[in-house]
RNA sequence: GGCCCCAUGGCGAAAUUGGUAUACGCAGCAGACUUAAAAUCUGUCGCCCGUAUGGGCUUCCCGGUUCAAGUCCGGGUGGGGCCACCA
């Protein structure tokens, strides 16, 4: 690493100059704002976006790969004669900014706009082709002025409901989290065992839209088939019966979802949930049964926790009539497994056909009766079947034919499960239903740095939305940290203010939105940020939805599945028209890094290491040595982090564009290496230096082609292929395909050494669009080298080149001769030359005889352009 | 437990619909330039046999379809992901 400090002398390209010089010029020219709307005489609209970020106060290397993909497809299809709509804002409320209050004693607004200001800075030392007048913070009032207005209205349209419920709390984020936000039984961000609390809490119904929401889905073909699965999988679609159960000496039916109601005639008892009503009711007169609920709720929800915990269950004595067989009832029972946020809270359990309901039959000593079986078994066969089945302790979970279930004897399990919901509704006992794992919103948090949600609670009038007039609901900015929980609730005045309905005192809502609720609708203000609406909908309709999206996968979930509910929720209050947000998503794979250990077992930073002959060791003196470890996802536990800032003063931003674009795919991992950022660095000034040493062999600017020769004219194929190939690419976002047909075009220029009036032409014409081609994804350096060329106008709005399509077609190809499926040779053969021509030109090469030898020619099998094969035998 | 994805040189990878496997880059090796180093340029670089012309093998393994398979089908192995006490 030492020539670099010697750039700026001698003929090198000098990246710190250039970029500074070019991202002051596109700022003053303004290349990059976006029309207000998209104008009737381009190319048609294009919005690409990236997933905004939260402003921690430095950019990280997953940002610089996430943003130059969108930068690189904003450019292309700006270059393409597009409206390009290519905004960056501030995901900025959130805990880190109230956890930095806590510890700093700094307010979380100073805080953030701080970071702001700093991540702004490093974006654009990127060079990003954004349009930042367009630029807002979810924490600016403005911006959640409307996000209170956009609730009210659907508050008003019936969108939002306000409900008591189990939820999940964060106890060390003192907050409720969505279901959405509870990985593995901890908090998303705390990582805390998460509780179960039952509050009163703001909720989006979500679930009214569960079925829209699947249905979409396969119309987003632009989406990977990986983030749709996830969205069905969390949807949860289930289709089955509920199922009610008379119970004896109670009014109130026991309501139990089932998928499996053709079993029903091998049921043998019943289980609800701890959290069931009725086992509520029971615990408040039955000391064992409370007991027992205790015990359950105090079971950790983790998978491990999962894993270990016994299937326990507790009698009720209470026993529910079967619905088919009069006279017949079945134990209740309260077990541990069964989850109150799934179906109604009970099941029935049937132990010949569900694993977990044999374990606990034979645990309580319950029946096991057997009511499907394997399709055509002889009669010895079936009994034996039954047998096994009713003494054994494996369940049988497959498909069949249902068998002691009177009618529905003989059926197969489709069958008899629509046979047995008939039977249920004609008895009035159940019905078909569809079950959905999906649960409502919820989006109360009983934090300070969010969005306050608008309403007042009052005594007599209950809750009150805020009047219009009065928004925005501020935050106050005199709150203090010191107290654990909600510092809304501890302002002294805060929250007491008068009814806006009777005037008499109330109490203002100290709950703030989830932050989610911010990131759901950014898209959409971002087509008109300064609206005093949540969205001028003409101007929406014009530039959604967002052509290309570009994110993580880890919101795949999450964050894009509650903006597909939101667009769908602002269509319902008129302010969007569309019910898909994203028609093209793209899930960029992670930056990684090796890891290192010092010999104490701690992890080591890659900047602490010192190499010798190849291996890496802490320091120079005693020369400690360091294991290198996996190649892990950049994080700071691991220390195995680059500062993106630290690289673009080194190298420059475009050599870190460049290294994020090349070798690997974009969606999958790529590896920071200091040999790769080498590389690409080299090949910035590889590039710079092909482009000066052929400034004087260059024809004239616009000149007319002259007659080619046969060299200059290859030349001139290789450059048109390679736009039309490289034009494809970025289409594609295949960009690591596109980087190396730059390389080609690069050699293919380098090894070019014809003088004369063709080849300066045809040396232009390829310099140029090598250019252009390059200018999307290393912009300083194509503008720099553009103009080095002489040319007035910026590289940035040139319009992109369009390949000849005569130079696409060969006039001569090379074909393989295969003879039985081996290649022995190959020939060239004029690309119109007849079948008969090239079956008897491949006969006639040497090697191809040699490889037939004495043996028959039995087929001979052309396929024009590409290869030939002859069969012998 | 269920569903899904992936596997190509020392490494990252490329290969439109099945049609010349290993483009391009990284690392390596050899050379040129230089007092020397760096930088740069040139050559070489899948594996095995052979001085060589050349031959054989090769896209995780086994089988199948086909004139032809990295690509399609079946069965394994290894790695990864998502969901999961889901009734």
């Amino acid at each position: 690493m030492s020539g670099h400090d010697s750039q700026a002398t001698s003929g090198r390209y000098n990246a710190k100059t250039a970029e500074e010089k070019w991202q002051r010029q596109w700022d003053e020219n303004q290349t990059f704002i976006a029309p207000a709307e998209p104008r009737a005489d381009s190319a048609g609209k294009y919005y690409v976006l990236e997933m905004f970020p939260y402003p921690s106060g430095r950019i990280h290397m997953g940002h610089v790969r996430n943003y130059t993909m969108g930068d690189v497809i904003a450019r292309f299809r700006k270059a393409q004669g597009y409206d390009v709509l290519h905004p960056m804002g501030w995901d900025a409320f959130g805990m880190p900014a109230e956890n930095a209050a806590i510890e700093n004693k700094v307010h979380p607004g100073e805080w953030t706009y701080k970071n702001i200001a700093a991540m702004r800075e490093q974006l654009k030392a990127m060079g990003l082709a954004i349009d930042w007048s367009r630029e807002f913070a979810t924490c600016d009032p403005a911006y959640y002025a409307q996000e209170q207005a956009l609730f009210l209205d659907m508050l008003e349209k019936g969108l939002v409901t306000r409900k008591s419920a189990q939820v999940n709390w964060d106890p060390v984020d003192m907050t409720v989290l969505a279901n959405e936000q509870v990985i593995d039984g901890k908090g998303w961000r705390s990582g805390a065992p998460v509780e179960r609390r039952e509050l009163t809490q703001w909720f989006f119904k979500i679930t009214d839209w569960a079925d829209d929401l699947l249905a979409g889905l396969d119309e987003l073909d632009r989406w990977p088939d990986k983030v749709r699965t996830m969205q069905r999988n969390w949807i949860g679609r289930s289709e089955g019966a509920r199922v009610f159960f008379k119970l004896n000496g109670r009014t109130e039916p026991l309501e139990v979802f089932t998928t499996r109601p053709d079993t029903l005639f091998g049921a043998s008892f019943c289980a609800l949930s701890s959290g069931h009503t009725l086992t509520r009711e029971l615990a408040k007169t039955n000391a064992a049964i409370a007991d027992f609920v205790k015990e359950c709720e105090s079971l950790g929800t983790s998978e491990e926790a999962i894993e270990k915990a016994e299937k326990k269950g507790i009698d009720t004595g209470l026993r529910a009539e079967h619905p088919f067989i009069e006279g017949e009832t079945v134990p209740i029972f309260v077990a541990n497994f069964v989850l109150m946020d799934y179906g109604t809270g009970a099941i029935f359990g049937c132990p010949a056909h569900d694993q977990r309901d044999m374990d606990f039959a034979r645990k309580y000593d319950l029946p096991v009766t057997p009511v499907v079986a394997p399709k055509k078994l002889a009669d010895n066969e079936l009994n034996e079947f039954i047998s096994n089945l009713a003494k054994g302790d494996k369940a049988f979970d497959s498909d069949g034919v249902a068998i002691n279930s009177r009618f529905l004897d003989g059926l197969e399990v489709g069958a008899a499960k629509r046979a047995a919901i008939e039977k249920l509704e004609s008895l009035g006992a159940g019905e078909g239903t569809v079950n959905y794992r999906l649960r409502d919103w919820g989006i109360s948090r009983q934090r300070y740095w969010g969005c306050p949600i608008p309403v007042v609670h009052c005594v007599t009038c209950g809750t009150v939305p805020v009047p219009r007039d009065q928004l925005p609901v501020k935050l106050p900015d005199d709150v203090t940290f010191e107290k654990p929980g909600n510092p809304l609730e501890h302002h002294p005045s805060w929250k007491h203010v008068p009814c806006p309905s009777c005037g008499k005192a109330a109490r203002r809502e100290t709950d703030t939105f989830d932050t989610f609720v911010d990131s759901s609708w950014y898209f959409a203000r971002f087509t008109d940020p300064k609206a005093t609406t949540p969205t001028v909908p003409s101007i929406a309709s014009a530039w959604l939805p967002v052509d290309q999206y570009i994110g993580g996968i880890e919101h795949a979930v999450l964050h894009l599945l509650y903006s597909r509910f939101f667009s769908r929720a602002m269509k319902e209050t008129g302010h969007l028209n569309l019910r898909e947000p994203f028609a093209g998503l793209f899930t960029q794979g992670m930056v990684t890094h090796e890891t290192y250990k010092s010999v104490e077992g701690k992890w080591v930073s890659p900047e602490e290491l010192i190499w010798i002959d190849s291996k890496p060791y802490l320091d120079q003196e005693n020369q400690s040595p360091v294991t290198v470890g996996a190649i892990e996802k950049m994080s700071k536990s691991k220390r195995n982090t680059v500062d993106p800032a630290a690289i673009i003063d080194q190298y420059g931003a475009d050599t870190a564009r460049w290294f994020m674009l090349s070798d690997s795919p974009p969606e999958r991992d790529v590896q920071w290496t200091e040999e790769g950022v080498e590389g690409a660095w080299r090949f910035t000034q590889r590039f710079w230096r092909i482009v000066q040493s052929s400034l004087d062999q260059l024809g004239e600017v616009n000149a007319p082609p002259p007659p080619l020769d046969a060299k200059s004219e290859e030349l001139r194929r290789t450059v048109h292929k390679t736009l039309a190939a490289i034009t494809a690419d970025l289409s594609q976002l295949g960009f690591n395909r596109a980087v190396a047909r730059i390389y080609e075009l690069a050699n293919a220029i380098s090894a070019f050494s014809e003088t004369g009036n063709a080849a300066k032409w045809v040396r232009r014409e390829a310099v140029e669009y090598l250019i252009q081609m390059t200018a999307p994804m290393m912009p300083h350096l194509a503008e720099e080298c553009w103009a080095s060329l002489g040319h007035p106008t910026m590289a940035s709005e040139t319009p992109w080149p369009v390949a000849d399509e005569t130079l696409l077609v060969e006039h001569s190809v090379t074909m393989a001769i295969q003879v039985n499926g081996k290649r022995r040779d190959e020939m060239t053969v004029a690309v119109d030359a007849s079948k008969e021509t090239v079956e008897q030109m491949a006969l006639a090469q040497e090697k191809v005889q040699h490889a037939i030898g004495t043996a028959n020619v039995r087929k001979i099998i052309v396929v024009p352009g590409k290869i030939v094969n002859i069969v012998i035998g």
